[in-house]
DNA sequence: CTTATTCTAAAATAGTCGATCAAGAATTGG
DNA sequence: CCAATTCTTGATCGACTATTTTAGAATAAG
């Protein structure tokens, strides 16, 4: 139910969902879902917390466990290329960003969405900092908020249809780089 | 006229600009918006191939003339993070990759862009790599796509209100890492 | 069973959307 | 200067927007 809200919201972003399409997605009424959320904004809310809290946190937990180390982030940024049924639903995070007003209230909700994302980018390569898995020249603060800005600029040329392949070689290139001596001389 | 619309396009999106918006921003009223350009669709399109054409095209002049090699790319960057006034009129590339339809017929704007930019990336990066002013490990093509996306991501997180200064930061080490030797031991 | 309460449904509201039209103003070509 | 053409304007179109309301169905409590 809120399942098929986010799911339209991701597709289409917020302005081009109606209400009508609103209410084929989810099941309920317009009187429901304005009893149950209070507006449109409210169900949009709703969507984006659920997408934040169980979509990202199972897509960190499926691929970038906490014991597989600098691979867990490769093999997430990889899955982004890889959605069930070949379809691009689209990241809440990026395309709300980019999207909602200056002073709309889920704009706190793309906070929180970057920040999870940032955290986990930071924590991660400090730990492999730690035990030598990271080129020792990087620094973890800065090559974090990178990752975050590559991963950001993925779902971006993703978005606009950009081939697959190319994409997953860059990716793999630039974790890579990252490793600790993988172009021993 | 086309730059008012522009303007417009590049702060609220597609959608959320109106008929009555274009009046206001063009000073043309809606009879002849629809005389000269067909459509809401057929404003946009003119509004996005001037983007491509005058405010892409200098922006490259300005901060990445042929001559200024890798710096020119670096100085590309940063530009993005000093907007006059402070505000970000946001990437009408990056925002249309986001908000369009799939079927838009915009989206050839979008890709043109890309195109543009991802050219820029890659014939730069090989002219500098010749001379050694690339660090010699680095692939011209995989670092191409790489700088791409990044560009995309940065301007996601200037659109989500992210800290210049980190961003700033994180561009000039992204481009230390890409000159050589700049770290000799 | 009865009463109270919550949920659902369908219709209606006011407003805005993109787009069109006829009439007149301005501009151009001869 | 005149005729033809293009452009501008304000009014208006039906369709769609988010939201509210009203009435009825389902559910729960006593």
């Amino acid at each position: 139910m809120l399942a098929g809200a986010m799911d339209a919201f991701r597709r289409r972003g917020y302005a081009r969902v109606s209400v009508k399409d609103l209410e084929d997605t989810t099941g309920l009424k317009a009187g429901s879902i304005y009893n149950s959320f209070g507006s449109k904004d409210g169900l949009f809310e709703a969507s984006f917390a659920h997408y934040n809290r169980v979509v990202l946190a199972r897509r960190i937990e499926t691929h970038a466990a906490e014991d597989r180390g600098l691979g867990g982030l490769r093999s997430l940024f990889i899955s982004l290329l890889h959605e069930p049924g070949n379809e691009s639903f689209g990241c809440l995070i990026t395309n709300s960003a980019v999207e909602l007003n200056p002073g709309h209230e889920a704009r706190k909700l793309v906070d929180d969405g970057l920040s999870i994302l940032l955290s986990l980018f930071r924590d991660r390569l400090t730990a492999v900092h730690g035990v030598g898995e990271l080129r020792s020249d990087a620094n973890p603060e800065a090559e974090a908020l990178r990752l975050l800005a590559l991963y950001q600029g993925v779902l971006v040329l993703i978005r606009s249809g950009w081939d697959h392949p190319a994409l997953e070689a860059m990716i793999d290139d630039s974790f890579d780089h990252l490793e600790r001596n993988q172009h021993e001389h």
